[in-house]
DNA sequence: TTATAGTGTTGACAATGTCAACATTTTAAT
DNA sequence: ATTAAAATGTTGACATTGTCAACACTATAA
């Protein structure tokens, strides 16, 4: 019943918190993360470069809300990933990493703003953490099942997902900020990359007394 | 005898180059990363605010430079560090990778510039890419060291190098933007950190058949 | 119906990156 | 040594930005 939007020009957006929201992904994957502007994203949403200013304390406040939009889409595509292999816990634990480099490459922009430096305490609010938290608790849960399959060693899982994190998270850093282009022997495309990696990480480079 | 410099207050400043880089270390060092500025540095130098655009084409120009002096200071502080295990590749191995995390975590804002986002093309600057690639050839070398020692497990080794970078890489990442504070388990510090992560690159995470 | 809170706008301010025009100094060619 | 040119600095301008204060419109609740 609560139609009849959108037609007429109206002194009130409506919706701006969301068109800000929106525009600023749209901006940043358009342009980089240095176009990112309060006044652009204002004119995009069709307001005057004030008007974010009545939805967002300022620009950090603003890119707190997109990073945690980030990490919520991590999540799903996470998921959505290791979905696929609902009874095989080293499968997800691979893919679990896999898909997180596919997020970073597919979304660079949105993944600078996730990890980027933490300008005025965003990295504090609360929200973000939660859903960046609800990322790593994906990765702990594939640790855990592996191990309970007698797949991973026992220890500290805790440990053990850091070291995994800081791998994917390392390998995509490199990759979208360009320190790697090209595949380190050639012929091989990113899904090679990929899984080379993730191996690493779960071999080691140690030399194998067995197997 | 070019003595008697700093005396007198000249229109030429003698070494303003320098001074700019100098400025913009201690500037991110004190203040953080966002905090530089072309105007600021040029303040601190004690010249105009457009004097440094003799010396530099514009603010990433600076950057890069100070990124290059970064790369080099991380070569140095390997080097020294590894330096100690003359005789054993396996230490040197594994101290490359902690002695790169302690870079990172010493220098924090020094290492942001190195790794940040390359706005206008600064990554593909030449210096800046030699002197970053003599700091992966140290890691190469030591794993190859380590191959031809049987501590390592035959393969490519660029391959497993890049796999190292990524995990020291993203370890110094997470800790620097504060995403990683707390040690995973209570009482523990930076340096068993450092040994945790560097260790499950090397052993992997999975079950050990042997040993 | 109207006071009030919510939402937008206009107009300011200081700071910044960078350009053009001009000044001084150093260097090199005569 | 003189002087023309190349280096190096300065002043002043411009457009852009983040953000604030003052004001305008709108929706909502008393």
């Amino acid at each position: 019943m609560q139609a009849q939007k959108k037609k007429t020009i109206r002194y009130h957006h409506g919706d701006l918190q969301n068109a800000l929201i929106a525009a600023t992904l749209d901006l940043i994957t358009e342009q980089g993360n240095e176009a990112f502007t309060i006044r652009e994203v204002a004119r995009r949403a069709g307001v005057s470069h004030t008007a974010p200013y009545r939805h967002f304390t300022d620009k950090a406040a603003l890119l707190a809300v997109v990073a945690r939009q980030g990490f919520d889409m991590l999540v799903e595509h996470l998921l959505t990933r290791i979905a696929n292999f609902p009874d095989d816990p080293l499968m997800r634990f691979k893919y679990s990493g896999i898909a997180y480099i596919e997020f970073a490459v597919d979304h660079p922009a949105h993944y600078r703003v996730m990890f980027g430096p933490d300008k005025s305490g965003s990295r504090e609010n609360a929200a973000v953490r939660k859903s960046a938290d609800t990322a790593f608790q994906i990765l702990l849960d594939c640790i855990e099942a592996c191990q309970a399959g007698g797949l991973i060693r026992p220890g500290n899982s805790m440990e053990m997902a850091l070291s995994a994190w800081s791998m994917v998270h390392g390998f995509s850093m490199l990759l979208i900020d360009r320190f790697v282009r090209e595949t380190p022997t050639p012929g091989q495309d990113l899904a090679d990359m990929m899984s080379l990696v993730t191996d690493s990480l779960y071999f080691g480079l140690k030399t194998e007394k067995t197997d």
